[in-house]
DNA sequence: CTGGCTGTAACGTCATCTGTTACAGGAGGT
DNA sequence: ACCTCCTGTAACAGATGACGTTACAGCCAG
């Protein structure tokens, strides 16, 4: 798959806001999270407007504005940043339908249909075990 | 992450050889396969090609030709078909290295990698469960 | 009202995947 | 040894999507 970083900027973000949180900033600019990720604010803000949609975290307008979480870290799994960026499923189907007259053919779409969903679930459920907190957590020590 | 259907086309063409297989045709040409997939031969041949490098099928060549299963469907897990046809990680980090200036920047690579790699692992868990005698078995149930 | 920041559209660039054509090379049957 | 069939792979076109950038409308605290 493609090498999609859509996960890892989320991450950042929500880590970088949590820190800033704990310091007594409660409020981060797209600029400001831009310059940690090393990127583009506009990258930011459409991460963090997912985030948004998703109720991970909140936005401030108007001068003094910024971004803060809408929840505690510990309180923020993974799963559900993966489930508020990532949109597509994580196996794609065949491109043009298989031959029907094929009994393969015929069947492997529902059988693989399944067999994905069950791939994705055990995914999540690894992701679900780990909070922005640990994330946080880890990335300190790692630092 | 992209629609990618390496894993789809793959699995597809191992369960076609294995019902050939079982029914009596030993051999199958990329031209066969890729009519029951409805695709162009060359695409199988680059995805039987990874199969091979990986041991799962072998292949013959002149005429009379084709492929066949290099072990028997129940000993081919979708997790050696996932390893054999997917090479970049399942979780991009970032496209630029993030601001090592900050604390979170500094140490966030690291954390994800321990994290991605523990989701990989759970994926993978979960298609090592499931055979390709399976999936032939639930293709032809459900066709 | 104003200044600062968000939200989003538009566009270019780049990488990747699928699909296609073309052709060199290997191996069994004669 | 030759033929013939099929594999293996290079080369290319088209589509798709991600990232990055610029630009601008909208919103809101002060």
């Amino acid at each position: 798959m493609a090498a999609n970083s859509r996960l890892t900027i989320a991450v950042h973000a929500l880590a970088w806001l949590a820190l800033a949180q704990r310091q007594g900033r409660d409020q981060l600019t797209s600029d400001q999270v831009a310059a940690s990720v090393n990127t583009n604010p506009v990258i930011i803000r459409r991460s963090l407007g997912d985030l948004r949609r998703a109720g991970l975290v909140s936005v401030r307008h108007g001068p003094g504005a910024g971004w803060s979480l809408a929840r505690p870290p510990e309180e923020i799994s993974l799963e559900e940043v993966y489930d508020a960026v990532e949109r597509d499923p994580l196996f794609g189907m065949h491109h043009t339908e298989p031959n029907l007259e094929c009994p393969v053919g015929k069947g492997i779409r529902p059988a693989l249909g399944s067999i994905y969903g069950g791939a994705e679930q055990a995914l999540r459920r690894e992701l679900a075990r780990t909070s922005i907190a640990d994330v946080l957590r880890q990335t300190l020590r790692a630092g």
